[in-house]
DNA sequence: CATGAATGAGTGTTCATTCAT
DNA sequence: GATGAATGAACACTCATTCAT
């Protein structure tokens, strides 16, 4: 207990609420300099060292204004988070650019920007698998973000598969999962390991280590599907 | 090693020297009881939750005790990682099993080996890499981990390569550290979703991608090197 | 949440606890300080606006040593409570000076010293009542005080009738209820209102009331009990 | 009354002066409104709990709604109280109902009356003794409020003693608050153990005792006095 | 070396009150 | 007068670390 020592009542859950529920132009900008604040302290320091003081100071406002909006420390980066994974999915859903009947050279261009939007986020992703780890909530969260880019694979690959294109062979599941995880922790280590690693080189090699796991043949390259 | 059998009459200074790196018999078993109780402590509630007056009570030891053998909590877990990472490199590095002339099974047996003691192991890795975020000098020896395994696998890839073995034309730096990538960051992943994943399966899928990554022909398998 | 925004682990409750358990000397001779101390900060400034600060202050201590031996503030004032109602079953039992065969006279001493235990210890006495009010447990606590003494007057009464030394025509349970309403409330109010009150006026005609409440008759001073 | 019916044009000192002490019809309402609410809050969760936020919840209006009317949350409690405080003597005073030449009769229905208006309002108060307890300007209200009760004893106990009606060996001042701590705090306790005590034995009892105390003879019953 | 009491800096959170619109 | 966002002082509580015994 925070407050003047006495006894909970046990309706805290209605007592919460405060404002913010309903949008108010000003408050909806307060809220929104308060998330930016936050997203800049948290990759400058870190989501355990941060201090709600930091926030609010990058943000101008004052210590009580933060839990006019947010409970708690946790919720802004909660916030912050499904921003940079929204920003995520779409850089990955990006079929415009898709070239009909280009697969690989389609599959390519979707790395390469996975791996962009990651290097430009790869604090702020590191973060959020820091906090994960001791956070069931966010974990869930975490988990639903990873099942997402593996569906979306693993579906790509049997229709491939149901199409002739692909390798009948391999297990869809696990070599989603596999291919997976090798762009995106390989996304992580080349962003930490920058100078170690040029971006293109790692664009082809992760493209065309996938293009031999799925089985994808130089013939199949009349198809045109988006693989990411 | 000195033992020191006498009673403590040393100066005050001396009794200051805290840390006995050369300790009786006791102390040393103080000592690893102290990990021990770390390690399980971290295990069961993280690093950042874990207080020092947690670790003493599993260790049954009084809180000042725990400062003569570490400085800080930070230490102890440093320990507790030492010890992980030098059983996870005596995993990879167990060459014994290896069957001349058997490059694929030899390379299935040692990715097995290292999901087994991953899986076993993994709660206190995803410890490392969370405390790894925010703390400079564990990163350092993170690095140091993963490069350990990249370079071992490189040096396999350009020796293959040179005995006309492997593809020729694959960036040996840029694949071992795609290809290490998968394999840790699946480990990871294929632990958390233990009831998704098969073990023998994904052990299958990892080496099948490697094969073909790599470009390891059927004809290859008389050569007689760990890949891993 | 007060620590560094992590997430609750469950175990909170085994993780609290510190020492205070058993007792070394020492740490009798704090928690004794810091009981003390908190009496006189109650006594001062109210339960309210005490702070914990200000015990700590008092006692000497440090911030930290306070939570070493009690959990929150309620918790010492809970111990202070013990004491004084301690005290007040300890005044009132005080039969060692009751006359035999003087029941009346037995009553007016008993009176007596109720109200004089109730006068020095008046403003804690106030705190209780003010803290129960909105503390559950503390309310069963001072309830229980209650029936305590009123039990006791029925008990007497009851006996008494069954002697044939009262009106058998009264009902002991809610004559014992309210005569002993009268006896603590006028305390109260009487200590409020010194000025005002005579302390052995108020003995003389609390006693002459219970006498000719319960039906007492002066023919009925042979008997021996102490009515309180 | 000044009614303002006109369009708010006062100079920015003036709009500045709040509490609509003679306010608009609406102004009133909403006054009302806020008491209404807050005595509602207060009776829910206690006067240390409830916030300004939870009594403007209640009442639906907004946070500086509240402050147009009242200082602080103090007032606002002591205006409930003013209100209980009325309701209280109205029903003590509730003469009407006394029939002539009936003392006991009368003195009964009076009892009954102070209790089942105490039984009505027991919450709020309790609070009231709680709030005092801490709050000088509230301690000498609820002073005054007890010592209404009690010169209106003791003038009646005078009186009948003047008219040989009653005792005059007692002495009537403290007497009178002997007995009005026996009603009010016995009020107190029945309506906290309900259970316990049955209404209208509670009623008898308290009446009994008070008829003995002040010596009122069975032939006395002719006097036309309301007693509280 | 062991013990465990003492320390106190560090921070999240609450809520009465103000004030611009 | 009404609104509700903004304010910031106030405090409880934690826990790594020290130190006297």
């Amino acid at each position: 207990m925070t407050r003047g020592g006495h006894i909970a009542t046990g309706t805290s859950a209605q007592r919460r609420a405060k404002t913010a529920v309903n949008g108010t132009a000003k408050s909806v900008s307060t809220r929104q300099t308060i998330i930016a604040a936050a997203r800049s302290v948290f990759v400058d320091i870190g989501y355990f060292d941060a201090r709600v003081a930091d926030i609010v100071a990058a943000a101008d406002v004052s210590q009580g204004s933060f839990y006019t909006y947010f409970p708690s420390k946790r919720e802004v980066f909660e916030e912050v988070v499904n921003e940079v994974g929204a920003m995520i999915r779409k850089a990955v859903v990006h079929t415009d650019a898709d070239v009909p009947g280009q697969i690989v050279h389609n599959l390519e261009n979707a790395n390469r920007r996975y791996l962009r939007v990651h290097y430009a986020n790869a604090r702020l992703l590191a973060l959020v698998d820091q906090v994960s780890t001791g956070d069931p909530e966010l974990k869930r969260f975490r988990i639903a973000g990873r099942r997402y880019h593996v569906e979306r694979v693993e579906r790509t690959i049997t229709n491939l598969q149901e199409r002739g294109l692909a390798d009948p062979g391999i297990d869809p599941h696990t070599s989603a999962g596999a291919l997976v995880s090798m762009l995106s922790n390989f996304a992580h280590w080349s962003s930490i390991l920058s100078e170690e690693y040029e971006e293109e080189a790692v664009v082809k090699t992760v493209t065309a280590i996938w293009v031999k796991a799925i089985g994808l043949h130089a013939a199949t390259k009349d198809a045109g599907e988006s693989l990411t």
